[in-house]
DNA sequence: CTGAAAGCGCTTACAG
DNA sequence: CTGAAAGCGCTTACAG
C-alpha cells in the first residue's frame, strides 16, 4: 500500500499537489493533473480514509438508522441508499436497532458510535426517536435526513399518507363498490404512530365524498404482516351478511393475508371480494394484487440526493425542503367491480 | 466535542494515560482508571475513530460486502451480523453489489472503497467471487471470513447442504412417502454453484437409501423465488398420474409458492401433497411450512465471532475452522403420510 | 498553479 | 504504573 509521498515522488510534485489533483479540492493544472492521476493508478494508490478524515474532517461515510433490518420497506431503502451512496463515493454505515442488546444496544448507538466522528450525516429510517436521541442527533451538528414520520427538526421524506388511501379507496370507489373495509395500523404503532392515522383518514375522506360513512365496524387494526392481515380479513369476511365487497389493506403484506384468507373462506378474488393494498411489494406481483406502490428504492436513494446537497452546498440547485414523494396506482387482478354490479339509481320506491 | 486533553486536565493524567484507561490497552491502577472513566463521563468525551484509527491502525469497523440486501436470507444474517458487531463496539459497513452500478459499482468496492483502509476485516455473504476480486480481498491481508459457497484461500461457514437435503427427504420418506419430487436450483445459480448441486445430491443420496431411484421427471429446477416455485410445483403436481406425493423445495420461498400452487390445483396440503422447505423463511410459519430451518441471523452473529477471534487473538479459546452450522427440522402441517397409506410390504404377486 | 509546513487527535514505543 | 514526544498519513491555510 504506497502512500502519498509516493505518488508525489513518482509525479515529480508535492503531497499537496498530489492531494489537490486527487480529491479536487483546489486548483491543478490540467497537466499535472493528468500526471498525478497516472501515477496513482501506477502505484495502486488508495488515499488513506483515516488520516484523511483526520485531517479534513470529512469522512466520506454516511450513518443510516433503521429500526428493523429484514423487513422489505427497510431493506428496500437501504438498498437503494446503499448505492446512491456508493456512486457518490460514500459508504454506508449501518445501525440496527433491532438486535437482542435492547435498550443498551441503542442507547449505544446514539451516545456512542454516533459520536465517533465517523461520519458526515445521518439518515434515519422510520423510526420513532426519543427525545434524547432526537438530541444527540442534532447535537452532531450534522446533515439529517428521515424518511417516514416527521422529526421535530429534521428535513424528512414521506409519501402523503391520507393522498395515497384516498386513491386507494377511491380507485375501489371507482369500480362501483359502496361496502369498503379497511385493514388499518394499531394505534400504538412502534415506527411512526401518524401512519394508521393518515391512512384511515384518507379511507374515510374517500368514502364521506362519496356520500358514504364510514362504518366502524368495517375497520379492523392489524400489523402490518401477513398473518396479522390473514386474521383481520377472516373476521371481516366471515359473516356474509356483513361482508364488504372490497377491502383495502393498508400495507401489501397485511393484503396478501387478506387474499389467502379469502380463499380459505371459499372466496374468490375478485370475484367475491376486491383487495387492495399499498407499498409495491416484491410479492404483489406474484399475488396479482392492486396496489399503490411507493417504491422504497427511490425513497433511499432521493435520501442520499438531500444529504449530498446539504454536504456539497452550491452542488445544484438546492433541492426543495419538501418534495412529495411519487406513488403509483397499479391495477392487477386482485381488484374488479362489484358482482353482482350494484343497481343503477333508482327512483326510490314509493 | 472535547478532545483527550480535556479528560486528561480534568482527570490530572497525562493523554497517554486517558488513552490507555479508556482502550483497555496498556496497564492503569484502578483508581487512575476511574478518575479517567469519571473525567470522561462528565465531559460527554468519545474518542475520535479517525484520530485514532491513524494512530492504531485499527479502525473498529467491519465490511460486510453483500449480493442483494433486500432479500430474505441476506437481510437476517445482516440483522445477526449487525447485532454482534454492536456488542464487540465495532461498526458494520454495508457494500452492497446490487445496485444499478453493475460492474463498475462493483468494481469500485473492490478497488477504491475496500482499500481506504476503513476496515479491519471483511465479512462476505454468499457470494461468487471472481479470482481478481478475491484477490484484492486477500492483499488487503485483514481476517476475512465467508458464509456460503467455499472461497478458496478464505475462512467460511456454512451449512451441510447436502445434509440439510438429507433430512428433508429423509423427513418425507419416514412419513411413508415413495414418490418424491423436488424442486432445486438452476445450475448456473448466481450466488452458489454447489449449493444447487449439493442440495440435489442429499435428495437424491436419501432416495436410494431407502432403495427408491430418483426420476429425473420428478426434479425441476426453480430460481429460489416464490414465483418460481409456484410455476415449478404447477408443472410437477398438474397430471394425476405421474405426480408424487411430496415435493422437497430447496428454498421456503420456492415451497410456499408450491403450497399456493397445490390449492390452485385444488389439492389440499398435506392431504392430496406434502410439502418440505428449507431456510425458516420468517412466514414458513404462518404457511405451516415444515422446513429445516438454518438461522441465518445466528450465521451472521456466528460470523462475526469467528472475525473477532482473529482480530484479538487469545480473546478466548480459538474458533475451530470449520464450524458446522445448526439446523433444524421444524415439523408443521404441511407434512403428513400419503394418503391413501402405502400398501405394506407384501409377497411379490407369483 | 504549486510547495513547505503546521496541524488534525489520537496511540504507543521508549524511558523512567 | 505513568509521561514526554514522535508519528500515524493526510489536508489546507499561507506564502509565493
Amino acid at each position: 500500500m504506497p502512500g502519498i509521498d509516493a505518488v508525489a515522488a513518482l509525479a515529480g510534485v508535492s503531497t499537496a499537489t498530489v492531494s489537490r489533483a486527487l480529491s479536487g479540492n483546489g486548483h491543478v493544472s490540467p497537466s499535472t493533473r493528468v500526471r498525478v492521476h497516472d501515477a496513482a493508478r501506477e502505484l495502486g494508490y488508495v488515499v488513506s480514509s483515516p488520516a484523511s478524515s483526520l485531517a479534513s474532517g470529512r469522512t466520506k461515510n454516511v450513518g443510516v438508522v433503521v429500526p428493523f433490518i429484514s423487513r422489505w420497506f427497510y431493506s428496500s431503502v437501504l438498498e437503494g441508499a446503499g448505492s446512491a451512496l456508493l456512486k457518490n463515493g460514500y459508504d454506508l454505515t449501518l445501525y440496527g436497532l433491532t438486535g437482542g442488546g435492547g435498550v443498551d444496544e441503542r442507547r449505544s448507538v446514539f451516545e456512542h458510535f454516533l459520536l465517533r466522528k465517523r461520519v458526515d450525516a445521518v439518515l434515519a429510517l422510520t423510526i420513532e426517536l426519543t427525545t434524547g436521541e432526537l438530541q444527540s442527533l442534532l447535537d452532531l451538528k450534522k446533515p439529517i435526513v428521515g424518511i417516514g414520520g416527521p422529526l421535530a427538526g429534521v428535513q424528512t421524506l414521506s409519501i402523503d399518507d391520507v393522498g395515497v388511501a384516498l386513491l386507494a379507496t377511491e380507485h375501489l370507489l371507482g369500480l362501483g363498490h359502496r361496502c369498503i373495509g379497511m385493514i388499518g395500523g394499531e394505534s400504538g404503532f412502534e415506527l411512526d404512530f401518524h401512519l394508521p392515522t393518515n391512512r384511515r383518514a384518507g379511507y374515510e375522506r374517500a368514502l364521506r365524498s362519496a356520500g358514504i360513512e364510514p362504518a366502524p365496524h368495517l375497520f379492523l387494526p392489524a400489523d402490518f404482516t401477513i398473518r396479522g392481515g390473514y386474521q383481520a380479513a377472516t373476521a371481516l369476511l366471515r359473516d356474509p351478511r356483513s361482508r364488504p365487497s372490497a377491502l383495502f389493506a393498508a400495507s401489501d403484506e397485511m393484503a396478501m393475508g387478506s387474499i389467502l384468507a379469502a380463499r380459505d373462506l371459499g372466496l374468490s378474488v375478485p370475484g367475491d371480494v376486491s383487495i387492495i393494498g399499498i407499498d409495491g411489494h416484491e410479492h404483489s406481483d406474484f399475488f396479482g394484487l392492486t396496489t399503490v406502490a411507493q417504491f422504497p428504492e427511490r425513497q433511499g436513494a432521493h435520501a442520499v440526493e438531500m444529504l449530498m446537497d446539504q454536504l456539497h452546498p452550491g452542488r445544484r440547485d438546492p433541492t426543495p425542503t419538501n418534495i412529495p414523494l411519487p406513488v403509483e396506482l397499479i391495477v392487477r387482478t386482485s381488484t374488479a367491480p362489484p358482482s353482482p354490479p350494484p343497481l343503477p339509481p333508482a327512483a326510490p320506491a314509493p
